[in-house]
RNA sequence: GCCGGUGUGAUGGAAUGGUAGACGUAGCGGAUUCAAAAUCCGCCGGGGGCAACUCCGUGUGGGUUCGAGUCCCACCACCGGCACCA
């Protein structure tokens, strides 16, 4: 018989969607065991390569978990909102609900063709007014307990997708997903307060099972640091107010930098205090029109304008300093004013020295400060021309002053973070609308909860607008309602939620994708959470695994869900290249499509080669060649069952290698190491080619070998007739023996002063004097030990011997 | 600049401080075949040697250890994240 995979697998596959096989209930007797894949956005190039590693992988996790007796929650759904869809359909004049309809139908197709058991009736769309009616109603309870707010502020715009991005999408100055370049605009858009978690997203990761770079990154993005506000005062009157990191520098503070778009500035522009005003307004008009790109700009020059016309006053020794504007500091961090301090700021010390500022040293310990900047905050520098403060470390003088200023009440100890709040809305057509009214009479009001969900009116045109309002403005029936609150005329919003507003809750649906009372029962949510392993891309770290973190605390905080976080492991693929270690792209010619693979070799040669790639966690490149060494492989397999000794019992000479890849496959599984699981399994048929392979030989191979290449696992299985107990995914993941997974007789090395000499064959586990013995009547050994007297002997049990002869 | 990671044959990659290169590709030789494909068997880091064998070898230089790819110190290269964040 001949292994024919194209009949084969669409076999399996069709047994297993008509009988259900994945389904899995809210209750069991079983440990739950909840694995995540995140779910892809449905673009219109189907299934990449790169989505079939992280599935392929958590299949196998999940595949099993079952073996091992969980009640595994293996779920997939489409994250379908977003802007590519929309593009399209403005392109080619096609409805975005059709052309997300079609497109998941593809994928639908596509993931049952590889294999994968996902409880297929639990499948969710976040443009599907069931469910996006959630996603509507979590927005209002964000605004209800004052998360959500509109503001006009200055946000990043993206040039191309005409429309307003978050901190998050910005990448090195250009939109994360066109690469458009990306300008400051002042718009009025809704914000979410996930700054309020920033703390919190912070401490709660130290009890998660997360990779560590993903915490490091996280951590990085939220940058947190401590210091502290001082108020200085002006000499027209003011308080102006900075953050620092080293309130210790203060006696050394020369002069003051306010970012332009400073509110005190534009109080004395206005107020006529300025003498040099025209001066002052064209420097911020220059900063205005600079891009992300140009602002951020490595080692740009310093520029700046000295105020003419008032004055910061030190409040520590009272002096007078100069007050400049400058673009190095960031409106929208700390408070956007900082008290310079030359000397042990590079960036400081950089714009004295083109200003002429004064540096005074306040830490010695460094070299010249009229040379370079001493910014060393360790044990090394000591406190000088600080009055109270000298002779004291930096970091013993930071809790002195600070004290010190809480006592007399110009300053206090202060905790900044990079993180900013959420710009939450779009200009764009194909995203969740929010649901808020603005009434004239009564401001921004929320549509009652059972109006939801609020539905995505239709439209003729999706075309985003160049004033940047969404297209949905020019739905005057739409746009225009009554007031929730004192039903009065009023207007919808017509901004849309981003891209990732559906998947920040998604994983919740799963537990009870139909429940329209809910966005999950109680019951169901106290069942699978939290998730118990997650595995995503590293692209997500500062998106959606953020957003849904701050999400899911929120929905803590009210009651909703009963874990403080939504995932309690995650790990992270790394991604597939193409053929020459390149990206792949259309325009190298180098994407690989799952479905000619499939076509070519099966699915189950595509899951295997997927998984033995190499190093999950790392980026590696396809190679065709490798493809057909693991489709060699399952031949070999398969032709190995057409010459299998009657035997249920083990081979002898095969015994202990069964027992110990029992263990490693099992081991690796968890550990996410595919590529050695299989490599052990490969081994394994080597020597059952060597040694002969009886049935029950064969049969421990197939159930091991099944969670990679269910389809040929299930035939064989079914084909031995070892289907009494139903398939080959529903049995146990075979036992294994401690003991049995060492032979009777082991090869040891043999080192003589550390450089090995030779190998010997003793029985299991034998002791030191036996081994030793059986060293030194190894004549290859005598050649290295004659004539000397033997020192010491080190013993690794069943490994190795060392011999320290002298 | 700060944080994290990675450096091993021709190649993808293996190695709880214990026989470096498992497993797979490619390559070479053989069997089978009219021939090829497929399949099966063998070889496959470098130098020296007919051989037995021997010396060298995990980015570079030191160190700890009976023993280091693995641990420590310094450096080099590359990759990823953050970055005028006060």
């Amino acid at each position: 018989m001949k292994y024919d995979f194209a009949a084969i697998e669409p076999k399996w596959q069709k047994k297993w969607a008509e009988e259900k096989t994945f389904r899995c209930e809210n209750h069991s007797e079983k440990p739950k065991f909840y694995a995540l894949v995140e779910f892809p956005y449905p673009s219109g190039q189907g299934l990449h390569v790169g989505h079939t590693r992280p599935y392929t992988a958590m299949d196998v996790v999940a595949r099993k978990r079952r073996m091992d007796g969980y009640n595994v929650l293996f779920p997939m759904g489409y994250d379908a909102f977003g802007l590519p869809t929309e593009n399209y359909a403005i392109k080619n004049h096609i409805h975005p609900a059709k052309v997300t309809h079609d497109n998941i139908e593809n994928f639908t197709k596509q993931l049952h063709m590889l294999g994968y058991s996902f409880d297929w009736d639990r499948v969710i769309n976040t443009t599907d007014p069931a469910y996006y009616k959630w996603t509507q109603w979590i927005f209002l309870q964000l605004w209800k307990k004052g998360l959500a707010y509109k503001t006009t502020m200055p946000v990043n715009w993206c040039t191309s997708c005409k429309c307003v991005l978050a901190n998050e999408e910005v990448v090195e100055g250009v939109c994360e997903r066109c690469g458009a370049p990306v300008v400051r605009k002042e718009k009025s858009q809704w914000m979410l307060k996930i700054t309020e978690y920033a703390q919190r997203l912070i401490d709660d990761l130290d009890d998660l099972d997360f990779i560590e770079r993903v915490k490091t990154q996280q951590k990085n993005w939220i940058g947190r640091s401590t210091g502290a506000e001082v108020t200085f005062k002006a000499t027209t009157g003011e308080d102006i107010v900075v953050f620092t990191t080293r309130p210790d520098t203060l006696f050394g503070a020369t002069y003051m930098v306010l970012s332009p778009e400073h509110a005190l500035v534009k109080g004395w522009l206005e107020s006529g205090k300025l003498n040099n005003a025209d001066a002052v307004k064209a420097y911020q008009a220059a900063a205005a029109s600079k891009s992300d790109l140009e602002r951020t700009e490595l080692n740009k020059e310093k520029t700046g304008v000295c105020l003419d016309g008032v004055k910061g006053i030190n409040p520590v020794n009272g002096k007078e300093i100069p007050i400049f504007i400058s673009d190095y500091v960031l409106a929208t961090y700390g408070t956007g004013a900082i008290m310079a301090v030359p000397a042990h700021d590079d960036r400081d010390w950089e714009f004295a020295k083109k200003f002429g500022c004064e540096i005074i040293e306040v830490v010695s310990g460094g070299e010249d400060v009229q040379k370079a900047a001493f910014t060393a905050k360790d044990e090394t520098g000591i406190l000088v021309n600080s009055d109270f403060l000298d002779g004291l470390t930096v970091k013993d003088a930071i809790p002195v002053i600070t004290k010190w200023l809480e006592e007399k009440g110009i300053g206090e100890a202060k905790v900044n973070y990079k993180l900013r709040d959420w710009v939450f809305s779009r200009q764009r057509y194909w995203g969740e609308p929010i649901p808020m009214v603005y009434c004239e009479k009564c401001g921004w009001q929320p549509i009652s909860e059972d109006q939801l969900p609020l539905l995505l009116p239709d439209v003729d045109s999706y075309e985003p607008t160049d004033d940047g309002e969404s297209p949905i403005s020019k739905m005057t029936d739409w746009v225009n309602t009554t007031c929730p609150h004192c039903g009065g005329p009023a207007k919808r919003e017509t901004d849309t939620m981003p891209q990732w507003a559906g998947s920040s809750w998604y994983f919740l649906r799963y537990m009870d994708p139909h429940n329209s009372e809910a966005l999950a029962s109680k019951e169901a949510l106290d069942y699978w959470s939290p998730v118990d392993w997650y595995n995503g891309g590293m692209e997500h770290t500062t998106l959606h695994l953020l957003y849904s973190r701050f999400w899911h605390k929120f929905l803590y905080d009210i009651g909703v869900v009963p874990t403080k976080e939504p995932y309690q492991k995650r790990t992270s693929h790394g991604m597939i290249l193409g053929e020459g270690g390149e990206k792949m792209s259309k325009s190298r010619g180098n994407v690989v499509n799952p479905n000619d693979v499939v076509a070519q070799y099966g699915a189950d040669t595509m899951r295997t080669y997927i998984m033995f790639i190499g190093d999950f966690e790392k980026a590696a490149s396809w190679s065709d060649n490798a493809v057909k060494g693991c489709k060699r492989f399952l031949d070999r397999v398969w032709n190995l069952s057409e010459n299998l000794t009657d035997s249920l019992e083990y081979t002898p000479a095969n015994e202990s290698a069964i027992h110990k890849t029992i263990k490693k496959v099992a081991d690796d599984i968890e550990a996410m190491k595919f590529n050695t699981a299989i490599a052990a399994l490969m081994a394994l048929v080597n020597d059952f080619y060597a040694n002969g392979c009886s049935k029950g030989d064969y049969k421990t191979l197939l159930l091991m070998l099944s969670p990679f290449a269910p389809h040929m696992c299930e035939e064989l299985w079914e084909t031995l007739g070892f289907n009494a107990a139903g398939m080959a995914c529903q049995q146990a993941w075979p036992a294994y023996d401690e003991s049995k997974t060492v032979a009777a007789e082991v090869q040891m090395a043999v080192q003589v002063c550390g450089k090995l000499r030779s190998t010997i064959t003793v029985p299991v586990d034998s002791d030191e004097a036996a081994v030793v013995a059986a060293a030194l009547a190894d004549p290859k050994v005598q050649k290295f030990t004659e004539g000397k007297n033997l020192v010491k002997t080190i013993l690794v049990p069943n490994k190795l011997v060392n011999l320290i002869a002298k």
